[in-house]
RNA sequence: GGCGCUAUCGUCUAACGGUUAGGACGGAGCCCUCUCAAGGCUCAAAUACGGGUUCGAUUCCCGUUAGCGCUACCA
């Protein structure tokens, strides 16, 4: 039974690397008919926060990632306990009486020999007992085994065959002298106990795992399958930071900026794992369907992003052909709450207009504000090219008798009407759209004209056309 | 410092010994066109460096350099 699991500590928001690992684990569970499981690592009681917490599952709500089974490590103290101490009895374990050894030591400047203490490594079991029991704290340490084994060994999913010299390896604690499990016991003895089967994760865990196999193998249990995934890194190569690098770490920061959940996964799966066909545009099915661990690669991965333009250009792009292919009443569900002066039906009669030519949903503001209020421009751009404000004022004249009189107020009615129109004043259809089009929308840019005219309606359309012909003439009598 | 991992266009990546080193984003240009988009076409742009192995290395091996990670009673 294929199982495996996404263990946050929440002692942050939901960053983009975490969701990555999150997803990539969700694929491939989904991928193989396995379980996801969901299990929060919250061993360091000093740092979590609920806010962290809530960040996690406000996350993956807005990613649409579900999980199949929730656990809470706070709350499987015991297991952790039993675990530490079926170490310590196989005396593979010991109790380090003076923790503090390597408080004060500059790591660049230290020997691994010199990292673990012999006199406690050492210490009989009648003494180290008695002393426990007379109440002094201590930290429980793994005793690496460096005597009757050379090496640790694995088989990493992505980054194959790995090896380890015991030598190499530090007695690494197990139990803190508050008697609380690290990362290291905990997590392994979760893994253990839920069975887990392979182990998705950062490659910040890689050299980790050494430690990991060597705690299975204490705790008497095969290890499970290692998969470490590629980091994913900042422009100027570090790691991501919202300290350093601000909100664009958060995934949360994505959906107030106008992405598609499903756009967001698609990105993220393209950082350091590839379909290898050229794919790039990918539906969830589509992801799932193709899922496999042989795609990731092992080199970090830079996410592109600048102080000026916080999301990496090919993210915007990947958002925008999601949008492009989406039905369009699930966009308009999408849109709606970005534009809070818009109802349900008028957002649905927006969509066509402006589907194709929005990134973000959040554009969607801009793409259409003068559907919702009259915005002001420079008359200037009233006089179309190769035109003046004459040709301007004689088109606007032409178009408003023709909006005023034209029976079908929509494209079938308003494209014959308006070229004709332009063949009357002997100009080309572009030099009478221009103007009509800034007077309506206020700006050169907008989607096509004669929709746009549908939808403002006549009654607005003529309104704007009158008040792009005052201004004309204001400008006439200023020039003159 | 020690140990581990990594190294293809600016960025994401393909090429599991033989390709004019492919695709995508971004950039430049052209076409289409009622503007803006979208779409089509074209161009510029990479195998970190040095040694091997091989008839032949992006690909395998070694070294150098660089980056990242671990080296905590943080995860």
């Amino acid at each position: 039974m294929l199982r495996v699991r996404f263990a946050p500590s929440p002692t942050g928001y939901l960053h983009i690397g975490s969701a990555r690992t999150f997803i990539f684990n969700w694929l491939y569970a989904r991928r193989n008919g396995g379980t996801m499981i969901l299990r929060i690592d919250d061993t360091d009681v000093e740092r979590n926060t609920q806010e962290s917490l809530d960040s996690i599952f406000e996350g993956l709500k807005w990613l649409d990632l579900n999980w199949d089974e929730f656990y809470r490590q706070s709350e499987r103290g015991e297991l952790h306990q039993k675990a530490a101490k079926a170490i310590l009895d196989q005396g593979l374990a010991y109790r380090d009486f003076v923790p503090d050894t390597f408080k004060d030591v500059d790591l660049n400047e230290v020997d691994i020999h010199a990292k673990f203490n012999p006199v406690m490594r050492n210490m009989s079991k009648e003494e180290s007992d008695l002393r426990a029991n007379g109440g002094e704290p201590f930290v429980l340490r793994f005793k690496v085994p460096r005597e009757s084994r050379k090496e640790v060994t694995f088989q990493d999913l992505v980054y194959g065959p790995q090896s380890k010299a015991t030598e190499d390896i530090e007695d690494f604690a197990l139990l803190r002298s508050s008697g609380a499990p690290t990362y290291h016991m905990a997590s392994c003895a979760d893994d253990a106990d839920l069975r887990i089967s392979h182990v998705i994760r950062g490659q910040d865990h890689l050299s980790n795992t050494f430690k990991h196999v060597l705690i299975f193998e204490a705790l008497g249990v095969t290890p499970p399958n290692f998969a470490h995934l590629p980091l994913l890194i900042a422009p100027d190569g570090s790691k991501l930071s919202k300290r350093k690098h601000g909100p664009v770490v958060s995934v949360t920061t994505y959906r107030d900026a106008g992405f598609l959940p499903q756009a967001f996964v698609n990105f993220v799966c393209l950082l350091g794992w590839s379909p290898k066909d050229d794919r790039e545009k990918m539906t969830r099915q589509e992801l799932v369907d193709v899922f496999s661990l042989e795609g990731v690669n092992r080199s970090n991965a830079t996410i592109n992003f600048t102080e000026q333009d916080p999301f990496d250009p090919k993210a915007v792009w990947l958002n925008a052909e999601h949008i492009r292919t989406m039905p369009q009443d699930d966009l308009a569900a999408q849109l709606l709450p970005f534009l809070p002066q818009a109802d349900a039906a008028k957002v649905r009669q927006l969509v066509p207009l402006i589907q194709e030519r929005i990134r973000l949903l959040s554009d969607v503001k801009t793409a259409t504000d003068f559907f919702f209020q009259e915005n002001p421009y420079d008359p200037a751009l009233l006089i179309p090219q190769k035109g003046d404000a004459g040709m301007a004022g004689r088109a606007l004249e032409e178009a408003r008798k023709i909006l005023g009189d034209v029976t079908e107020f929509n494209h079938a009615g308003l494209d014959p009407a308006l070229r004709a129109g332009a063949e009357r004043l002997k100009i080309k259809a572009g030099q009478m759209f221009q103007p009509i089009r800034v007077a309506v929308c206020g700006r050169k840019d907008a989607p096509p004209l004669f929709e746009t005219l549908e939808v403002l309606g006549r009654e607005t359309c003529l309104l704007r056309i009158d008040h792009a012909l005052e201004q004309l003439a204001v400008t006439k009598n200023q020039t003159t």
